[in-house]
DNA sequence: CGAGTTTGACCCGCGC
DNA sequence: GCGCGGGTCAAACTCG
């Protein structure tokens, strides 16, 4: 089974998708975490196991000689403490299925208008993990500038440029990277201007980097209010290069204040036309469920993060109701 | 001078 | 086998 098929994880709006960014051992986690069917430590090889949760058993020898007893307890332990996590998250969500939409609906309705509202910057920044299945794909939407002709998608990797093509299916140039930032990353990526939309540039991530991002894109502080106007600002690695809007990708424990109260959304809604087409909606939503999937897994204090904000959100909105 | 880009040629898989 | 189209190579070129 691979992660393509699972889809959302039932009962949770969470999807798991690949992730150029995402090292090795954290899609594992997400494996196991979004699918208990897909414990695999291992990678493809142990994936072909149809049985459930990690078992050691199923590895070849070579395998369990890599994978050590340690390594194995810890991640079991992780597994668990995530579970009980993901069980506070069902236990609060199930307070809120009477509601008329869930909450989920509302905060994925609240993320694409987040991006349709963030024209202003120079480039926006909204992504969609599209898994694939032994190799890792994921694709990545880019809005930017219409007026700027290059292809050039900065998401904090050294990428080299060797081909440039004209496909059949866009008028749009496709151009061919690979990872410049290791010798023998063996990552590369196609980006090529969205056939419907040339202000959305459409990068095609193949293969997972066999090195830590040289920096990860960092946001402001002070672009993520759960008061005021979120307007997500990335602060890339290099003061002089754009600002882009990458945030809740980059830090998404900030971008868990993006999630407003329904009340919130509903006027913000009543306000502002839609512009997505539905495809693209999907793919913010997936991205922003990619994002929390990861961080948590990847981030301990994100987990907490998640449960006290939607304790929060909860609250905020029992004492609205009362008023 | 080194790193990155451009671009035509070439390779290869696929459908007919 | 042939043509098509996507992907890659590599020499020439550009730029800092």
């Amino acid at each position: 089974m691979n992660t393509a098929s699972l889809g959302r994880s039932p009962g949770l709006p969470f999807a798991i998708e690949g992730n150029p960014f995402l090292d090795t051992s954290l899609d594992l986690k997400i494996n196991s975490f979004g699918n208990p069917e897909n414990h695999n430590p291992m990678g493809d090889a142990a994936r072909e196991d149809d049985d459930g949760d990690i078992r050691r058993q199923g590895l070849s020898p070579k395998q369990k000689d890599i994978v050590s007893v340690e390594e194995f307890n810890r991640i079991t332990a992780e597994n668990k403490k995530l579970t009980e996590m993901l069980c506070r998250y069902g236990d609060l969500q199930s307070q809120m299925v009477p509601r008329k939409r869930k909450l989920e609906e509302y905060e994925w309705d609240n993320v694409i208008k987040i991006c349709e509202n963030s024209a202003n910057s120079d480039e926006e920044l909204y992504l969609r993990t599209q898994e694939s299945t032994r190799t890792k794909v994921s694709r990545v939407y880019v809005q930017v500038d219409p007026s700027d002709m290059s292809l050039n998608v900065k998401d904090g990797y050294h990428w080299r440029k060797y081909g440039q093509k004209v496909t059949r299916d866009n008028p749009s140039p496709r151009a061919y990277f690979k990872c410049s930032f290791a010798p023998c990353c063996p990552v590369k990526k196609k980006v090529q201007r969205s056939v419907n939309n040339p202000s959305l540039l459409v990068a095609t991530y193949e293969g997972e980097h066999n090195h830590r991002s040289p920096a990860e894109p960092k946001i402001t502080s002070q672009s993520f209010t759960s008061k005021g106007q979120p307007n997500p600002v990335l602060v890339t690695p290099n003061p002089s290069s754009h600002k882009t809007n990458f945030a809740w990708y980059s830090n998404p424990i900030a971008a868990l204040d993006l999630f407003q109260s329904p009340r919130q959304i509903t006027n913000r809604l009543a306000k502002q036309p839609v512009h997505e087409t539905n495809s693209e909606a999907d793919s913010i939503k997936q991205l922003l469920v990619q994002q929390m999937v990861s961080s948590l897994t990847k981030d301990p204090n994100f987990a907490e993060a998640l449960v006290t904000k939607i304790s929060e959100r909860i609250f905020e909105q029992e004492i609205q109701e009362f008023v």
